[in-house]
DNA sequence: TCACTGACCGTGG
DNA sequence: ACCACGGCCAGTG
C-alpha cells in the first residue's frame, strides 16, 4: 500500500474530497460530481465513488450518507452497514427520501466552495 | 505486468 | 426522450 509514497508531503486528492465532504452541512446533500469538480480538474467524479468506497477507514469519519448522484438517487446505500442506513441517516437529518431518492434535490444541494 | 472495474457524469446518436 | 460510450485514478486478480 504505502510504501515510498508516504515521504511524499502533498495532500492525496483523496484527503481533498474527505475534507470537502466533512464540510457538508447536516441536512444537505451534494454530488459526486460537485465534489471532483471542487477538488481539482484531475479528479472525476467515478473517482469520488472510488474515494467513497474507502472512506470507512478514514478518521475523522466521513459522512459519506451526504453524498449522492447528480439526480439525487441515493446510489451508495448498498455499500453501507445495511442498505437502509444511508436514508435513515438523512431523515434523521430532516431529509425526505422517497423511493430512494432525495425529495426536493434541488433545494436540499449544496454546493462545495 | 496487464487489464478490468468502480457508490459517476456529460455528450452524442 | 432514451441508450451507449468515453474518461479520469487507484486497487485487485
Amino acid at each position: 500500500m504505502n510504501n515510498k509514497k508516504e515521504n511524499i508531503p502533498e495532500i492525496h486528492w483523496t484527503e481533498r474530497i474527505y475534507n470537502l465532504v466533512r464540510k457538508i452541512p447536516k441536512g444537505r446533500v451534494t454530488s459526486y460530481g460537485a465534489l471532483a469538480e471542487a477538488s481539482g480538474v484531475r479528479c472525476t467524479a467515478r473517482m469520488v465513488g472510488w474515494a467513497m468506497n474507502a472512506c470507512h477507514v478514514v478518521t475523522p469519519k466521513v459522512p459519506a450518507h451526504r453524498v449522492v448522484n447528480s439526480t439525487g438517487l441515493l446510489t451508495g446505500r448498498h455499500h453501507f452497514a445495511t442498505p437502509t442506513l444511508m436514508q435513515e441517516l438523512l431523515e434523521a437529518e430532516g431529509v425526505q427520501i422517497e423511493d430512494h431518492q432525495v425529495v426536493d434535490f434541488k433545494k436540499r444541494f449544496w454546493q462545495p466552495v
